[in-house]
DNA sequence: ACCGCCGGGTGCC
DNA sequence: ACCGCCGGGTGCC
């Protein structure tokens, strides 16, 4: 059984989980870089562009007037329409009889009739050149028997205005003007109330954007409903006790899951059931959705949470029904085993392990030997009819998080099936899935099986319930990925995310639709009914946004309060800043190479070439931070800087680029948290373009996509193109040799110094208490190895390049208690990735600041978190008259951006350019 | 459709 | 009458 050792256990005493995993997991490969890769193929993306430029531009789309039409040949159609009822304009180009025909469609989708032939050929140009957008709101007629009056309303950009109205006119049309007060249809005039259709408005109230902002805000903080103030316990087979803010959400989900409520804005009337912002009525009930989104706070438990609700809510509040694991079960393993001559599945074993190492402790006794009876009562368990398993689908790196939470939170008397479908040797069996109780895969797995279409087991099960954890990686409705999931089948759907409205409203759509709420599954409706009325301002909007959000959301922050105490009592964080002055020597150091990239960069300005030699200036950056730390770091580096001299003049562009190139793999291979210019992120995966600039693969991709064919690098407009790229993996990860510099004698350096008198004094004075020593360079945390075992510390180590294994390992060694367990850990920055948990350290200290602020305070959390029980003091050392310092400065402006960026809009590729322009000079003192 | 349009039947008052 | 007028047939794109 030595694949059991290499499962992540937290306790190692328990030995094999009470999870099956299944053929194939059992080496957890699965955080070979390769694998990672290869799943993100480059191929993969240009395909995303099959639906392109459909989407409006909401947020400058104006109106630029209504015209009154006729739908036709209502008698051949089975669509109804009420009067004042929205209805959707679509082209139908392969019609036989008139290529340009305009279909009508009403809310559900069914055809209603045609636009009138002298109009659509009116309206064909216009829309399949996309100058325009077509609505249509039914004003009265809705019951006539052959035709009907449509009013028609035309959004796009203002500078296509006038072509809209020229085509128009050329078919003998003219656009009236937006008719006051009755913008989105809902409103209209009954009747042939005669010529009331008149007069412009943009928005009757107009919110300035930091009143949106403020209401963006306020979107998700009201919870004082009774159905979410509810508590519930979790089923027997919850092993931790839920805090009340977690069960609060376990009574919230169950009740949603149960509940036969109508979905937001529909209402019952007499016999059939009205949707308030479309006008569409139906005799069909709507299905409301049987999920939600859980928006709590990182750190409230959305994990634990969901593991009780699986457990809690089998079916109408009935837990999941799962084997207790008794003496009987291992002799009908045992014997089932026997029979089959030795073969034997993955999780049987698992469960004869565990039960043989209780049966030698003498839990088992020797008396219930008649197994065979016993057979029939533990099959008729599994032989349910209705859909079983609850599919997770998350990112690649909380994976092992949900298994350690497993492991965590489920009672270990109880035998909850577990399959980890990841890795190529996953099971392609739909069947093998569906009997499991829980599947947990990643959204990079779901998007490559959904790309083999039709053969995606994921795709082919009926789920019991459905959980996409972190959420908002599915809110790009073009990606392969959301697609991906919002073709997965099951009722209860439900969405985890910390962030749930990142840039803005258009975010939420993909959730929205995700969870099946009629009618926003099509993009027109919640576009129309909600994203549009909320991007304008419209009074109204708001309101409707916000009581859909209430409906289907519950979210607490950490200061949310459950009866009047917070939910969660973090301890007090503090940041100090420790200045470190460098000695003579590191200052020469410094100074030199600081006024040679100084001139060099200057020169850069003067010529203009700024961006052309970005890879050039990061080195001179990355070298200066390295030079802040420890003079060694930089060795290995420095003899590709030399070019800063005039050499590049005797080389083929052909061997410039591959300089440029091969410097920036340099600054990243360094550890360095580089951002990306296109979501201002850090990096996730890194890609080098041709005029190296790096970017996230996805996002530049997407740009890549959006502006084909003749897509131009974001910094410096040069041409892209996918087959130039060169991807570029993070980190250590290709740097396995590192801290092995042995040609070189160790020294010290001011910064080493300074943390290590910190240390010491904080040995004298609390003794016990854990540390963690953060850099953005693995070598420097070699080098810090040295004084650290010479002090006679113990500690351990956490960066990019070690195996999962050894991770678990490491984390486990620091988390424990015991006597004699490491008190510091070496931590890379971009190791401590979210869902870690290192609570055992209460101080921490960060050798070199990062450009994103947000990256520092990610790896802060990773102590202060649930489960901290002593204030976390951080320690920033920095150093003075140095670049250091200036990126101090550049953080906080990041920070006070940060703050008030809510609901402002990206920033344009030229204002990223300026403002990076910006930040180089204010780096090197320009 | 209690319309418009088409094309055949028809033709002083 | 190579017209007007009548009334039946007919009807989305």
């Amino acid at each position: 059984l030595g694949w059991s050792s290499s499962l992540s256990l937290k306790d190692p005493a328990r030995g094999c989980s009470q999870y099956n995993i299944c053929r194939g997991e059992r080496n957890y490969s699965w955080f070979s870089s390769s694998d990672f890769y290869s799943s993100l193929g480059l191929e993969d993306f240009p395909s995303v562009g099959d639906i392109s430029g459909t989407e409006e531009d909401t947020e400058s789309a104006i109106l630029y007037g209504t015209l009154r039409g006729s739908v036709v040949g209502l008698r051949y159609y089975t669509g109804i329409v009420n009067n004042n009822e929205m209805v959707a304009l679509q082209r139908e180009p392969n019609n036989p009889y008139d290529k340009n025909a305009v279909r009508v469609n009403n809310v559900n989708g069914d055809q209603v009739g045609h636009i009138k032939k002298e109009l659509a050929a009116a309206l064909a140009g216009i829309m399949d050149s996309k100058l325009a957008v077509v609505e249509g709101v039914v004003p009265y007629g809705a019951k006539n028997v052959f035709t009907m009056p449509v009013q028609m309303s035309f959004w796009g950009r203002e500078e296509n205005r006038e072509a809209v109205v020229d085509q128009l006119k050329k078919h003998g049309f003219k656009l009236a003007p937006p008719l006051k007060g009755n913008r989105f249809g809902s409103k209209w005039i009954s009747g042939r109330a005669g010529p009331s259709y008149s007069a412009p408005v943009h928005a009757a109230v107009q919110l300035t954007t930091e009143q949106l902002k403020s209401e963006f805000d306020k979107l998700f903080e009201d919870l004082k409903e009774d159905d979410k103030t509810c508590e519930m316990e979790g089923a027997e087979t919850v092993g931790t006790l839920l805090l009340p803010h977690q069960k609060q959400a376990l009574a919230w989900m169950v009740s949603r899951e149960n509940s036969n409520d109508l979905p937001p804005f529909w209402e019952e009337r007499s016999n059939f059931y009205y949707n308030i912002l479309t006008n569409f009525a139906e005799e069909k009930r709507p299905e409301n959705v049987r999920g939600g989104i859980l928006a709590d706070d990182m750190g409230l438990g959305k994990t634990l949470t969901t593991i009780a609700l699986i457990l809690t809510n089998f079916q109408d509040g009935k837990p999941l029904p799962v084997e207790r694991i008794t003496n009987d079960k291992f002799f009908y393993v045992f014997a089932k085993y026997l029979k089959r001559g030795g073969e034997t599945t993955v999780s049987e074993l698992t469960l004869m392990c565990r039960l043989l190492r209780q049966w030698l402790q003498g839990t088992i006794r020797f008396l219930n030997f008649y197994f065979a009876l016993n057979v029939q009562s533990v099959e008729k368990k599994y032989s349910d009819d209705g859909p079983r398993a609850t599919l997770i689908v998350c990112p690649l790196s909380v994976l092992s998080n949900w298994i350690d939470q497993f492991e965590q939170h489920i009672h270990q008397d109880f035998n909850v099936n577990i399959y980890v479908y990841y890795g190529s040797d996953r099971s392609k069996d739909p069947s093998v899935l569906s009997e499991q109780d829980i599947v947990l895969t990643t959204y990079n797995i779901l998007a490559t099986d959904y790309g083999m279409r039709g053969d995606s087991p994921l795709h082919r099960v009926k789920w019991l319930r459905i959980v996409l954890d972190e959420g908002h990686t599915i809110r790009n409705p073009n990606a392969q990925q959301t697609k991906a999931a919002l073709n997965l089948e099951g009722h209860r759907r439900w969405v985890l995310t910390g962030t749930p409205i990142q840039n803005s409203v258009k975010d939420l759509w993909s959730l929205i639709s995700f969870l099946k709420l009629k009618p926003f599954t099509d993009r027109e409706w919640w576009h129309r009914t909600i994203q549009r009325p909320v991007t304008m301002g419209t009074a109204g909007g708001l309101g409707r946004l916000q009581s859909l959000i209430r409906s289907i959301t519950l979210r607490r922050t950490k200061t949310s309060k459950v009866k009047g105490k917070p939910v969660l009592e973090l301890p007090e964080r503090k940041v100090l800043i420790q200045h470190v002055t460098l000695t003579e020597e590191e200052r020469q150091v410094y100074q030199s190479v600081k006024e040679e990239g100084k001139a060099a960069i200057s020169r850069f300005f003067s010529e203009g070439t700024v961006l052309a030699h970005y890879a050039d200036i990061l080195g001179v950056l990355l070298r200066l931070r390295q030079l802040c730390c420890h003079p060694h770091l930089c060795v290995n580096t420095s003899s590709s800087f030399s070019y800063l001299s005039v050499s590049a003049d005797n080389k083929t562009p052909e061997e410039l680029h591959e300089t440029l190139v091969n410097k920036m793999k340099l600054v990243l291979s360094s550890g360095s948290d580089e951002e990306c210019a296109v979501c201002l992120e850090s990096l996730t995966v890194p890609v080098i373009t041709r005029c190296a600039h790096v970017f996230c693969k996805p996002c530049i991709f997407e740009v890549i996509r959006s502006e084909q064919p003749n897509a131009k690098c974001p910094l410096c407009r040069n041409g892209l193109r996918v087959e130039h790229l060169v991807e570029c993996p993070l980190e250590e990860e290709i740097d396995s040799s590192n801290g092995k510099k042995s040609d070189q004698e160790w020294i010290s350096s001011s910064k080493i110094n300074a943390l290590m008198h910190a240390l010491i004094e904080l040995r004298r004075d609390s003794p016990n208490a854990k540390c963690l020593v953060v850099s953005q360079f693995t070598t420097f945390l070699s080098l810090i190895e040295n004084p650290l075992k010479e002090s006679g510390f113990a500690f351990t180590r956490l960066d990019g390049s070690m195996a999962q294994k050894k991770r678990v390992e490491a984390i486990q060694c620091f988390q424990s208690s015991q006597a004699g367990s490491p008190t510091v850990m070496l931590l890379s920055l971009k190791a401590g990735g979210v869902g870690l948990n290192l609570t055992a350290a209460s101080r921490v200290f960060l050798m070199d600041p990062a450009w994103n602020p947000a990256a520092e305070d990610q790896c802060f959390d990773r102590c202060h978190r649930l489960g901290q029980k002593h204030d976390v003091v951080i320690t920033k050392f920095i150093v003075k008259d140095s670049v250091e310092e200036n990126m101090m400065k550049i953080q906080n402006k990041k920070r006070e951006l940060a703050a008030g960026a809510f609901a402002t809009k990206k920033p344009s590729a030229s204002e990223v350019k300026q403002t990076k322009i910006n930040e180089i000079k204010a780096l090197i003192d320009l």
